[in-house]
RNA sequence: GGGAGUUUAGCUCAGCUGGUUCAGAGCAUCUGCCUUACAAGCAGAGGGUCGGCGGUUCGAAUCCGUCAACUCCCACCA
């Protein structure tokens, strides 16, 4: 069979891809074995996969991959995620291009386009998940909106608000006036702003004065019901008891006295309006003032105000610049950078409004969230975002869970004709319960609260929910998959998601939805620039995929992902991924080509080999594990990386290739063909389309078997005594290679290595020796070789007869002993110091008196040697 | 304003409880090579007073203090 020389992913990764499809490789169902399972962070439905899914995903696959080769039964629940707001304005922003407003639509008619775009784009992230290998049990395809979710969803809020946890109340929310939705705190951004501080005169009533206040919003003079001032304020104190007329508005507003304001700031007079700023609201309730609700849902004046009806929140601050300077009430203004809160989703500044919402107490479900993460129960790597975790869980605040929209779970609440409402999961049991307060109530009379609840209300159950274990608690799937094992996602939801996944499961599952949770870092580009579609700078993954293929471009992503950092990806990192697939398929080539000879013996070199190359495999093996044992994938993968460059490719397979034409021995064939498969093993989870593609033909198998099923080799400690003797062979080998460059030998002419024996060296390697190096003979001799180009490995002198330059010679000579005697010196000023000797560990100092040998020794052999050639 | 983290080779990062895994890896660089698996490669090599200063210790990249720079998170200062 021909093998193309270099390696094509293309149509391999589809192949296979739908070979483990048809399989069923991909699927779990409950059986005796222990459960491996992970639930996605569910993308939103509508959306298009970019680089940071890429990494997120890639993770978990390896989790996946490697855990199911553990013999695990391993279990990846996929799934989208409605993502109300952003849907819903996706949505909007559509239906407005084809000149359709969302205000003309009535509710059903808008969940009607909501869905026909949902049918159309939804799930295109996950097919495309497909693309990168991704080995998802798809049979379990969940999504926040479907029926089973969204059933556990209004019975999930039906039993908080039995339980007492879910209240209705009116509050300072955070409004988005672009969404005209209220928001969680979680859902506000602060953003820097270079905006003015504009000091205004109120005239104090009944005089001829002014107290100058300043302030960042001067619009908001328009709910304006108060004054406060520092009482300890020497300034002010001629206040008492007087009033002062708002600017332009000339309504008088009282004067109150609270040590809430920072007489440092501004003129430190504060303006209250306790309408449109949560600390002016507290005021507000504290002094019994009158809230003046000024603008409508969309930011603009409303028509109570009587002035300025109708103008937009930020026209408005222009205007009464030019009219409070019109007026002369304006003293000056100056530059001023605050941070405002921007609704995440729109980018507009919230706009904070007293609007009736519904809420989730927080308290009691935080706690036993919080001492999960704090016992260490649930593990976050890295370790650091445990304190994060903390100080938000011990200062949680209530959830706002209603939103203004439509795309979403709507509000399981009826609200009965003479007032007060009912809760239930279902019309018809709120018709029931509303009889039980008014016997003659028909479904008619009965109104649904028009809003849906906050995205998130839906993902916090997911571990549950997608096993439908909030409906059915009992069911094997629920009972079988949770808790979860490892959770990999971002730390920017770590408030938004997953801690309220660890309430969710504590409150329903008395249990943590997982065991570990792997936060990703930020993918940025080489110039630690974030990634976005604005800067270009975002490449996208199909495409990478379509150049460098799957393995080469989830190789290039784990590659630059230390846990907890973010990634400083490139390109070129894609370039050696696919360069190291190649190197791969080049191996696979070699191991191809051999022709095996059923009568030929194993050659020395080859069983040495063979030795080696299993020690090093175990002690690989060993530290891959190791390294997943704290979520190191990027070290693991570079361990394997090593492995299959180095000692597989550079070392192992050029000592067991026989002469060019001359066939190989079966059994050493075998063996490399049985490490190459190991190897394969290892690498399946990071690289997972090749590795099948090369295990499928390094051996006969039978129909149906695949390498991701396979059971992973399991490695004994590897053999540190015979590590360490290869090690100086290879020190020895590379050395003469060295002194061949040197001396410009070319690599077909064969050399002479003369050695003195001792006890570092092996002659039992000579064989390896003699092929690695490419020599004639090695020659145990007794005297040096003054005339030889000479090398020394531990206390072992080597000598290769090549002519040598002597002068060029003795200036080396010279320099290596001086760093000798350096060496030595400190080394001797450790061993005389007694207290070192004394505090030392016995080991330490043992190993300082090896150096030391070790030192005295290599002097000796550069003095004689400097003799010699002189 | 509060908290957390980072600083080690040109770049990206390992270095756990202080002592042979202690100054490392990959990439990049340099020098040779088209040596019949692989130039998407092979063989060699160079490169860091471990951010600065001080301390503890027989011994510090590692522990303590301090200063500096950067990053992130949280927060209602008008």
């Amino acid at each position: 069979m021909k093998i193309a020389d270099k390696y094509i992913p293309g149509e391999i990764e589809s192949k296979w891809y739908e070979y483990w499809l048809e399989r069923g490789f991909f699927h779990s169902e409950p059986d005796g074995r222990e459960p491996y399972t992970i639930v996605i962070p569910p993308p939103n439905v509508t959306g298009i996969l970019h680089m940071g899914h890429v990494l997120n995903n890639t993770i978990q696959d390896v989790l996946v991959r490697r855990a199911r080769m553990q013999g695990k039964n391993a279990c990846w629940v996929p799934g989208t995620d409605h993502a109300s707001i952003a849907t819903e304005a996706k949505v909007v922003e559509r239906l407005r291009e084809r000149g359709i407003s969302k205000e003309s639509l009535t509710r059903e008619e808008f969940l009607r386009y909501a869905w026909e775009w949902t049918d159309e784009h939804g799930g295109i992230i996950l097919k495309q998940l497909r693309k990168f290998g991704a080995s998802c049990d798809w049979e379990r395809t969940a999504f926040t909106m479907d029926e089973a979710r969204s059933e556990s969803v209004l019975r999930v809020f039906v039993d908080l608000y039995n339980k007492g946890k879910i209240y209705r109340g009116i509050r300072m929310v955070n409004w988005d006036p672009a969404a005209r939705t209220a928001l969680s705190d979680e859902e506000v951004v602060y953003k820097e702003q270079a905006g003015k501080l504009y000091y205004l005169r109120y005239m104090v009533e009944g005089t001829d004065e002014a107290v100058v206040v300043a302030t960042t919003r001067p619009e908001t003079i328009l709910g304006d019901t108060a004054l406060c001032v520092n009482p300890t304020d020497p300034r002010y104190a001629a206040l008492k008891g007087r009033r002062v007329v708002v600017p332009l508005v000339g309504r008088a507003v009282p004067v109150i006295f609270d040590d809430y304001v920072d007489m440092e700031f501004g003129t430190g007079a504060l303006k209250v309006t306790p309408a449109h700023d949560p600390n002016d609201y507290v005021l507000g309730e504290k002094y019994g003032l009158e809230s003046v609700d000024i603008f409508t849902d969309e930011g603009r004046i409303n028509d109570r105000v009587g002035i300025y009806a109708g103008m937009d929140r930020f026209e408005l601050r222009t205007q009464i610049e030019k009219d409070l300077e019109a007026a002369g009430l304006l003293e000056r203004v100056e530059p001023y950078t605050n941070s405002v809160g921007c609704s995440e989703r729109t980018g507009v500044p919230i706009e904070p409004k007293l609007s009736m919402q519904w809420w989730l107490r927080m308290d009691e479900l935080a706690k036993p969230a919080l001492d999960a993460v704090m016992d260490d129960v649930i593990k976050f790597y890295p370790a650091k975002f445990r304190n994060t975790y903390r100080h938000w869980m011990e200062n949680i605040k209530d959830w706002c869970i209603s939103r203004q929209l439509w795309w979403g779970h709507q509000i399981p609440a009826w609200y009965l004709p003479g007032g007060g409402f009912v809760v239930a999961e279902n019309e018809q049991e709120a018709l029931r319960m509303a009889r039980e307060k008014d016997a003659g109530l028909q479904l008619g009379d009965l109104r649904r609260d028009e809003d849906a609840l906050d995205t998130w209300f839906s993902s916090w159950l997911w571990p549950l929910s997608v096993f439908d274990g909030i409906r059915y608690p009992e069911n094997p799937n629920i009972q079988y998959y949770y808790p979860t094992n490892d959770l990999v996602t971002a730390p920017e939801i770590i408030f938004f998601w997953v801690a309220r996944m660890i309430m969710a499961g504590y409150e329903y599952r008395g249990e943590r939805p997982f065991e570990n949770v792997y936060f990703t870092g930020l993918v940025r580009d080489k110039l630690r620039r974030k990634m976005s579609k604005s800067l270009g700078n975002s490449p996208d993954p199909l495409d990478m995929i379509d150049r460098y293929g799957a393995d080469g471009v989830r190789v290039a992503m784990l590659f630059c992902s230390a846990a907890g950092n973010d990634l400083m990806f490139d390109e070129s990192l894609c370039e050696q991924g696919r360069n190291f697939a190649n190197k791969i398929w080049n191996a696979f080539r070699l191991v191809e080509s051999w022709e095996v000879s059923p009568e030929a013996e194993q050659p020395e070199s080859a069983r040495l080999a063979g030795e080696w190359f299993g020690a090093v495999l175990s002690r690989a093996c060993g530290e891959v594990g190791r390294s997943f044992e704290h979520y190191g994938i990027s070290e693991a993968l570079m361990t394997v990386y090593k492995l299959v460059r180095d000692d597989f490719s550079s070392w192992y397979l050029e000592m067991v290739k026989p002469p060019y034409g001359e066939p190989i021995d079966a059994r050493t064939l075998g063996e490399a063909k049985a490490f190459f498969g190991q190897l394969l093993q290892i690498l399946h989870p990071f690289m997972p389309f090749i590795t099948e593609e090369i295990w499928q033909s390094l051996a006969p198998r039978e129909a149906g078997e695949s390498i991701m099923v396979s059971l992973l080799p399991v490695c004994g400690a590897a053999d540190e005594a015979l590590l360490a003797e290869f090690d100086k062979v290879q020190q020895a080998i590379t050395a003469v290679r060295g002194i061949r460059q040197e001396k410009n030998i070319p690599s077909r002419d064969a050399l002479t290595l003369r050695v003195i024996a001792d006890e570092n060296y092996h002659p039992h390697y000579n064989p390896l020796l003699v092929k690695m190096a490419n020599l004639s003979a090695v020659e145990e001799i007794a005297e040096k070789d003054p005339t030889a180009a000479a090398f020394i490995v531990k206390t072992t002198q080597y000598f290769v007869p090549v002519g040598v330059d002597a002068a060029a010679e003795l200036e080396r000579l010279s320099g290596e002993l001086s760093y000798q005697e350096g060496f030595l010196r400190s080394v001797l000023a450790k061993l005389g110091n007694e207290r070192f000797v004394a505090s030392a560990p016995v080991k330490v100092v043992e190993t300082e008196r090896a150096k030391q040998a070790d030192a005295e020794a290599k002097i000796a052999a550069i003095r004689e040697r400097i003799a010699a050639l002189k």
